[in-house]
This record gives structure tokens, C-alpha cells and sequence, in this order.
DNA sequence: CTGAAAGCGCTTACAG
DNA sequence: CTGAAAGCGCTTACAG
């Protein structure tokens, strides 16, 4: 366990300054060829490594960038994760990554502590809405999928996406939706919930009005089996014919929950869920989702973060339908509640299915 | 965006020097009150928070451990991020957590990068076997589940938890068993294979032979499913009566071909995994599987880091046989093919699943 | 018990 | 183009 070497070890190997050697390790062009050569041999000699920290602690700056996400186990944000990392390093750059586990207090204790390491930037998908951060940070900090406080974020075009999916279950003939909707206090899941239930009371003055009831959960599996169990103990005929969920882990719980009761999906009960986790197109049925563009995202916000001088605005990227095999038409239709247009949109689909 | 204040702006304020600032930082026990209360107070008027980067250099240690996983989309991973993160919190220790996507070269790099920054440890679920790190490194080093070079490990009992599966199918009268493996270079997959087949070979010297086939994949989702498929279509006579995976991924890939070739699990065959992630009772059905103790081997990996003085040793914590509904007595079964001891055990097995 | 000073390994004006 | 020197914010012997 020996002692590293140093730049003072580099220049003495060199014969030159450590002055010289900091300045051909920065890739300075005024270096003399012949002392840069040397000062190459010299570090490689020595198997000389920056040691980042006094690099750190001398200049404030870092290669690092710090991610924060509510939870690493729920996989849309493992999958965040992956996606900004690989962006991070197309820039050769590092990331520190920590979870908040949805608790606030430990969502600021990471930020700060980030700022302690001199990252070169942080971005945080939000476990609540609310921060009481200064707002004159010494490092660019942007939000990712969910707002942190008064931060810029860039996130799925929460509200579009939403009406995709109201326009795919009113187009299939549902008049009586549930929506799981994901916590109230973070600003995606009430944009999401909101915009659901816009679109379906526009559509309703078209072809007829819907019903929808709003169930309020976390992001999880549970919430997800949970709150569907309740809703599909209901008599069938007050039974909702489509569920919406704000997550895919919501729907996916919600798709135990209608097995264990042996309703039907999508025949009985069609269930539809958000984000397009890797999971949605392997569970039984495979299902019908919003996408979220999970890599144009973190590209953006690591992208954003590197802009010079650091001026964020909100930035959306649109969400994408996928139709699979956890939606159908709704049965127990009366002829007149849909019109041919949606009858035949309802058909399509169907027949799309996976 | 105002300058941080520093120990010298903190002993100013206080009336002392910024020697007996740092003293009283570290609880050093010999200041007196007095001057520790005002140095406090001059702490908290100012904001005060220590520069953790120049401690890191004066002193080339910091309070952050570093872990690496092989891949973070892995729910298995994940949750051991989380646990990871939970344990070293209990001992105000911070984790930076790096994903090395399967790929020893990034692996190695995060590696070195942590020692760059003076982690006061590593914990590395290795991407694969080898690694040509010097083994005198300035801090503790260990590897969690899967083992890397020729550290340490803290594992799940590979070989006694995958004989437990092999008891379980055996059990059930299953004497025509498919193992799909994880990768050839991680000791944890051979491991588990070795075992899983030679227990079946010593239960069939007591209760007639069983035939087993190996399929190498990866640990995940794809090529479970992948796997599966090529082994189910075959003709019904030369399929497996039973699928065990090396992982809760794989299994779950298998089940998704076995929904698709329309064969039904389990009666007609039993497929089971390794690890029990959250979303093994969430499929349908739900997947019997081998526990891995996540938790327990977080928290003895993080206190092993921490023993003075480092001296690991490999340490194993036994799984534990989760029977759910993925699993089930074997079809066709000639009633010479089992003794009445293995059939009753396969009845209250089958009797017993969720 | 406390202060003055050295030093961790860098980078960067400042001279020359 | 390059060297000598200051300084980033701490901690820790060393005196007293």
C-alpha cells in the first residue's frame, strides 16, 4: 500500500516543474513538445493518477454530476438512472447517484451533500413538489420527470400523455373509469390526473359522458393492488370498466388484483398503466401504457445541465400510446353510448393487441 | 450565489482560532465549554458546514462507501442499492452508487474512481469473476452476492439455496427439469448450477433418476424468456416438467413464453426462480423462488467494511424456499417414479402454494 | 486547554 | 514558454 505519486513526483521524474506538469495534464497547447513528452513518460511511468480532490478542493469544479431519484426500486427510476449515467458518460463524465426513498428531508440532506462534493451539477426527480432550497445555488440543478420547489424541469409532456390515454379508453367504449392516481403532492402525478380527466369530460360532450372516479396512491405496486381490490369488489354493475393508473407498477398491482378475483383482462376489465417499464410488455396480459421517452429525458436534462451560461426553462418531450393486450373494448356496451367512429377506433385497437 | 463560509470565518465570529474550530468539529472532548458555545453559536449564525472535499485531502478519508452493481434495471440490485443505502445511513454514511452495465472495463474504471476520491470503502457486486485490481488498496474492499477477483464475498449460500430448489421440483415428482444458468464467468451462476444439478443426482440414486438439461443465459428478463421458448417447443413429450432459473428475472421471461405457447403454469409445468424480488408474487402466478436474504447481506457487507482492523473473510447466509403458485406436481407421472415419501412432500408443497 | 504553523495535492495568476 | 509561489479549507503535531 504505497504512497501515490504526486505531481511533485511526475515533475522530479520529469525534471520540470509541477507547474509545467499541471498545465500538460490540463491539455494546455503552450506546453514545449519535448517537456510534454517528457512529462508523459514521467506519468506513465509512475501509473500517475489526478488526485481529484485537491483538484476538487482548488478549483471548486468536479466531473461529477449528482442524481437524485424518490426511489431506485421502482423501476421507471432505475431505468432513469441507467439512462443518465450513459448520457453522463458521452460527456466523460461520472454519476453519483442517491435515493431519497420519497422521503424530503433525505431529498435535501443529498442535495446538500452534493454540494459538499462539488458536483458540477445535480438533477433530481423529486420524491414531493416542495424545497426549501436557496435558489442561488453555486451549480446548475434541474428536475427530471418530477419538479423539484421553483426548479426548471424536463419531463414527459405529463398532460398530453394523460389524454392519450383517455382518448384510447373512451375510443374503446368506457364510460366508467377509474383513475389511480399517484401523490397528490407531487406535480406530475397531479398534471397526469387532471389532464386525464379533462380529455374524458371533452370527449364526454361528443359522444356521450363518462364516468370516472379518482383514487388517490403512491407510485407502487401496492397502492396499485390495494386500491384496485376495493374498486372490483364493487357489484359488477358499479363495477369500473377500465382502470387507469398513474405508474405501471399501479397497473401491474392492479392486474394481480383483478387475477386474484378472477375478473377477466382484458375481456371483462381493461387496465392501463404509465411509463413503459421493461416489465409492462411481460406480464400476463402484456400491458397497454403511456411511454415515456426515458432516455430522451435524462440526454435533455444532462444536456441542459452542460449549457453555458445555465439558463433552464420547463422542457417536454411527448409520451407515446402502446397498445397491448391489457385493453379492450368495453363490454356491456348500449349501442347508442358510442358512436360508429369510436366503435370502429375501439375495433383497431382491439385487433392491435399483443 | 455568496462564498461558503470557512473555519476562519467561524473562528473570527467566535473569537478563537480555527484550530479550536476543528476541534470542537470533531468532538474533540479537552475544549473548553465556553469556547465550544460560541464557537457553536458562530456555527449556526453563519450556516456554517465543513468543506468535505479539503477534509477529504487533509486526511484521505471520507464518509462515503462506495458500491457498484452490475446492474441497476436489476430489481435484485436495486434492492440491494436501497439496502445498502439503508445500513450505511445507520451509520451516517453516505453511498455513492455506480452501475457498471455488466462491463468488468466500467467496473474497474468506477473502481478507481472511488479510490480517487477517498471512499472509506467499496462494495462491488461484480459484472464478472476476474479483475486485475493490485490487491493492496488504501481501503477495504468487499464484494456482495457476486464475487470479485479474489476479494471477499458476503453471499446468500448459493449451493445451499439452490439445493433447496432442487429438493422442492424433486419433491414434486419432477424427473424432466430444464435449469436455465446465469452467466458462465460469475461464480455465483456456477455455483448455483453445480448445485442445483448435483443435488438432483443424489435424489435420484434414492427415488429413481431425473434428467437435467443446463441453458446458458443471462440474468435477465430476455433471455429467460428467450430460453423458454426454444425449450417449450418442443414436442410435449421431450419438454421439461419443470423450469428452474437462475434468477427472478429469467423465471419471469419463462412464464411470459410459457403464457404465449399457451402451456399452462403450473399444471402442465412448473417454472421457479432465485432471488425473490418484489415482483415475484406480483406475476401470475405468483413465482416460487429461493429468497435471497437482501437485507441481512447489505448490512453484514456494510459492518464487515467497517470492522477494525479489515480483515474479511467470505461469509454466507442461507436462502430460503418461497413455494408460490409457479410450481406444482409433476404431470404423467409413473407411480414408480416416486416414492410415497416424495409424493406426500410434493401434495403439501402443492397444497401449500399462493 | 489553545494558538500558530505546516501541509494534504493540486491550479493559476505572476514574473521573467 | 516555464518556474516559483500563493492559496483552496481543512486537520494535527508542536509548543506553550
Amino acid at each position: 500500500m504505497r504512497r501515490m505519486p504526486t505531481v511533485k513526483d511526475v515533475a522530479e521524474q520529469a525534471g520540470v516543474s509541477v507547474g509545467t506538469v499541471s498545465r500538460v495534464l490540463s491539455g494546455e497547447a503552450s506546453v514545449k513538445p519535448s517537456l510534454r513528452e517528457r512529462v508523459n513518460e514521467a506519468i506513465a511511468a509512475l501509473g500517475y493518477r489526478p488526485n481529484v480532490t485537491a483538484r476538487a478542493l482548488r478549483t471548486s469544479k468536479t466531473e461529477v454530476i449528482g442524481l437524485i431519484v424518490p426511489d431506485i426500486t421502482n423501476p421507471f427510476f432505475a431505468q432513469m438512472a441507467a439512462s443518465v449515467e450513459t448520457a453522463a458518460m458521452e460527456r466523460s463524465h461520472t454519476v453519483m447517484l442517491a435515493s431519497s426513498h420519497n422521503d424530503p428531508e433525505a431529498e435535501r440532506h443529498h442535495i446538500l451533500a452534493f454540494l459538499d462534493r462539488s458536483v458540477c451539477g445535480i438533477i433530481v426527480a423529486a420524491s414531493s413538489g416542495s424545497s426549501d432550497l436557496p435558489s442561488d445555488l453555486p451549480v446548475p440543478i434541474i428536475s427530471l420527470d418530477r419538479r423539484l420547489g421553483e426548479f426548471s424541469v424536463v419531463s414527459t409532456n405529463h398532460a398530453q400523455a394523460a389524454a392519450l390515454m383517455a382518448d384510447h379508453l373512451y375510443g374503446l367504449g368506457h364510460r366508467r373509469i377509474s383513475y389511480i392516481a399517484g401523490p397528490p403532492d407531487t406535480e406530475a402525478a397531479c398534471v397526469r390526473r387532471e389532464a386525464f380527466v379533462k380529455r374524458l369530460a371533452e370527449l364526454g360532450e361528443t359522444a356521450g359522458p363518462a364516468e370516472v372516479t379518482i383514487h388517490q396512491g403512491k407510485f407502487d405496486y401496492d397502492s396499485g393492488e390495494r386500491i384496485a381490490r376495493e374498486l372490483l369488489s364493487l357489484p359488477p354493475a358499479e363495477r369500473p370498466t377500465a382502470i387507469a393508473a398513474a405508474s405501471d407498477q399501479q397497473a401491474i398491482g392492479a392486474l394481480r388484483a383483478a387475477r386474484d378475483l378472477k375478473i377477466d383482462v382484458p375481456r371483462r376489465l381493461s387496465i392501463a398503466g404509465f411509463d413503459d417499464i421493461a416489465l409492462a410488455k411481460l406480464v400476463v396480459p402484456r400491458l397497454t401504457t403511456v411511454r415515456q421517452p426515458v432516455e430522451k429525458l435524462a440526454m435533455r436534462a444532462v444536456e441542459v445541465l452542460f449549457d453555458q451560461p445555465f439558463a433552464a426553462s420547463d422542457e417536454m418531450i411527448d409520451g407515446s400510446l402502446v397498445v397491448r393486450g391489457s385493453t379492450g373494448p368495453a363490454i356491456a356496451m348500449k349501442p347508442g353510448d358510442i358512436t360508429g367512429q369510436h366503435r370502429k377506433r375501439a375495433d383497431d385497437l382491439a385487433a392491435n393487441k399483443g
